[in-house]
DNA sequence: TATGAATGAGGTTTCATTCAT
DNA sequence: CATGAATGAAACCTCATTCAT
């Protein structure tokens, strides 16, 4: 009534945004992103189902927005930051971090892996974002190769293929699918060795000093 | 009571019934299993619709008798008859008779690859069969470990599992989803190899004679 | 083979029409008549749903099959054989013996009450049949009141139409549906009563000899 | 969380609500409860059958909707106010409010029987109610016999029940049914005789002054 | 006649999306 | 922006009936 032309979004607006998406975690989480409905999302969040086309034009659209809202490192397995002085060491700090990331994020994983198998939109998507990050991993294996450390007889790409989907596809069996029961430390282990030994790394390719 | 004489259907119900199992992989290799209607399967198949529910209660239910038309050793990654005697070229056979496979179905691989995403039963009874098929393979590289063929620090289970999910995603990669471009040898001496370095099976380990 | 041309109904053919019959009246009587299905008479008769057609063209005519079974004396309530000498005991022995047949016949009194309310053919057929008995029945009680045994000011037609309803009401609302907990007998005691009470017949109208 | 503001219904919301009872009545009372569509009564109510849904989830709840709209009084036979000083008077006056009632919703009567005669919990509701009405009138009955006017050789709940009975049934019989062509005014005094006569209640029972 | 697969009309229900308030 | 009723496209599933064998 008083003051009418408010015009930046309402504290209201930003709240009921956020409590949406928040929802729509939730909500994709429980249900799956197939099951999901937009009603339940609404309700979830404490609005009425109509209130969600304000925000949002469609569930992909609200699915973006709980992406955003999940740190980009958690999405590849691989050395972030590959030493090439101390390979063994990136490797395993790289594993560990992927996993204990996959653990955090379990539950939505799971909804990636659907969305991506209905979604093919989104699976082109997904799938240029890891040519980009294997065409990195794959370069860190040719220096290896080029400097001695590694087996000079794999392809560079497809074992920074075969590798990264080592691990990620065991986080998934483990983490999110329940298919083996086990730490997360001794799978961090695992495929961290499996990854010196496949690339025949020495593990006393370690600085000596 | 009533005398047989017709006990066994006739000629139409199995042409029909075979009709609409080839018909339900089409549609689900082109739709995808959520997206494919009961309609759509019986129009491929020439039929009424309500000719489906003469043969299958579901769409599920026809998933599942498409599924037994297609062979199990396509099911899983690993070596199907390890061969103590020479691992190295037990890995090598069953890797590339797996991807062959893979190749040759890969459209319904993407199908099944949906379905455990979206359906609860679905997955579970995949996990289950996956944990039969790396309880095996544990056990082989177990074997190899105790034969001081393979590397003892490896988690047996840990490493059978990882192992066998580097093979058949990357299988889903290049083969389905073509991530990446790479011919099917390729990818074999890729994925064998890294398995050999993985658990240090000495190459040489194969028969002198 | 043999013998070909068997002229007159095999025996299967009456048995099984028969085991139809009997299966219908079963399935009504468990289900209804609307719900029940062509599919589960058949089933409940060992026979393939189709051949219910060999023998029936619908639902109803089945029901019509089942119906010829039952005795007619069932369908209505009041005096069968009025003696007009002794009017109070054949009002008594008419009650008596319909609400017999309605106990025996309770379950099939559901259906045909059903179907009364949901096929108007059938309704009308069943209307038609009442009013020839209510106007036996009118006649009854007309006679009753030139001899100067019931009460004059009473509408013959319209009183044979209420007491008949209290009957046979009474009777659906006891014995088919548990409105109350009474057994036949003083159930019989009382419409009797109230039927010689509303036409005012002195119970000591009876013989004197 | 959300402002009211809007917490109460739009105008259309409440108009089209009564206009799909209106049309549910009109429907149920035209083809029956059984052959009765959603699709109809929406087209009637002059809606899409989805708004059909938004108002009630079947069918039966939109039945229970328009009974509500239907006065009790009109649901049971019998003396409302039993008054002990002139039941006969009172008795009279209940029978002919109780006609005059149905006849106002004969069509919906007939609803009523078909839907009890097919949907189990309409059934068990009804005979719920009745049984309530039943005591109250049997109290009736039970004090009349007391009192030294009442037949004391009737058993009050069964008599209760049967003199219940034959005017409801009569009501079906002549106002819904048209099984006699009768007019309300004869029918409600036969009834109403019926009933004093049945309980041999005095005509002259009447107050004096 | 008996069989049971094939047919397809028919109705139900769900839900994303629009839009007047 | 928020609301929630209105809309109607979509699929699903049932089952009476037909009919070739």
């Amino acid at each position: 009534m008083a003051r009418s032309g408010s015009r930046r979004p309402r504290a209201d607006a930003t709240r009921n945004r956020a409590a949406l998406v928040t929802a729509a975690r939730r909500v994709f989480e429980r249900d799956g992103f197939v099951a999901a409905r937009i009603t339940d999302i609404a309700d979830e969040a404490g609005l009425a189902h109509g209130s969600f086309y304000s925000h949002f034009r469609t569930k992909e659209d609200a699915l973006a927005a709980v992406l955003t809202e999940v740190a980009e490192e958690m999405l590849h397995p691989g050395p972030e930051f590959p030493d090439a002085r101390d390979p063994a060491a990136a490797i395993e700090a790289a594993n560990l971090a992927y996993l204990q990331a996959y653990q955090r994020n379990a539950a939505l994983m799971l909804v990636l892996e659907q969305v991506a198998s209905v979604d093919k939109d989104f699976l082109s998507l997904r799938l240029e974002r890891s040519r980009a990050f294997l065409e990195r991993n794959a370069g860190f294996i040719s220096r290896l190769q080029l400097d001695g450390i590694a087996d000079p007889d794999l392809d560079p790409e497809l074992a920074a293929l075969a590798l990264s989907v080592m691990v990620s596809r065991s986080a998934y069996a483990v983490l999110a699918v329940d298919l083996l029961e086990a730490d997360l430390a001794a799978l961090a282990a695992t495929v961290t060795r499996l990854w010196l030994n496949a690339l025949k790394i020495p593990v006393s390719a370690r600085p000596l000093i």
